[in-house]
DNA sequence: GCTTGACCTGGAGTGCACTCCAGGTTGTTC
DNA sequence: GAACAACCTGGAGTGCACTCCAGGTCAAGC
């Protein structure tokens, strides 16, 4: 009753690549796969999981050398469960910090953003420090924004 | 009045390896970089904080080819706020979307330390489908959790 | 049973963003 | 003025994660 997808099917239900599903597999992060009489993969919806798992990972930059390790410690079954749970608290920490990064580069971006619309709409040197006379410095400037 | 910087100077402040600096002026997203008459490079302050927004656009994954775009937009001078905040405001979007997928990733992250936490509890199946008998399935399966 | 598209393998190739190196020059400190 | 670290250049090398290729096999429709 359990429903089996050829490679092409499996590439587009997990949005990756033919390719990248066998270097994976290759690499040892995706396991036993059965085959047909004929030698063709057929990928069941365990797999489906465990892919998603995978790609989960590697969205937040896990490398695949960790992602190998974490398959490992799975093929060790439940005996490496507090293992499995350390890699991905510590990963999780990883993630975390990604998204702080990420979140003061868009200040950052928005900021610049901001300042251009300010340029655009007229209001001059938002972005610079006042001048408190009208002396013109920074080599003769004539540019609103440097950046 | 202004304070010059040496390359290690420069490399500690901006939190970046000389090579990498070196890289940029040569790929063109630093330019005129003041030299010593014997030819050593000194960076001003503009540049630190040229290279901060570099960082920024780096960390959030603006591949070097559109930051060269950007450079050259902005030595442009004014004339090209408004492509300079298209591309800004573009590349935005991204990091929004950046943001989610990890978040995402993270509830999922989340979601299987605490079924590992679950196991270690000693509550059993939480992370599959209640069987509706007692009957053991999926081949024989002895764990507690596939993945 | 023939066509045609999907699939197989091992291995080579790609793009990216650095990173390192050799061989020489500069600049600071004693 | 000698020693020695920091710097210079052009170019080669690296690590990562795929991605592509050649030459052959499989399977579904007509």
């Amino acid at each position: 009753m359990e429903t089996l997808l050829s490679p092409s099917e499996m590439a587009e239900r997990c949005e990756i690549s033919i390719d990248t599903l066998r270097y994976y597999e290759r690499e040892g992060l995706l396991e036993s796969i059965e085959r047909t009489t004929g030698g063709q993969r057929r990928y069941s919806e365990d797999d489906v999981a465990w892919v998603q798992i995978l790609r989960c990972l590697r969205t937040t930059a896990l490398p695949i050398r960790e992602m190998k390790r974490f398959a490992e410690l799975v093929r060790q079954g439940d005996s490496a469960i507090p293992e499995r749970s350390r890699l991905l608290t510590e990963h999780r920490a990883n993630v975390v910090a990604q998204i702080g990064a990420l979140h003061d580069a868009l200040t950052t971006i928005d900021h610049k953003i901001a300042t251009y619309s300010a340029i655009l709409d007229g209001i001059p040197e938002v972005d610079t420090v006042p001048e408190t006379s009208p002396t013109l410095r920074g080599k003769g400037r004539r540019d609103a924004s440097r950046t």
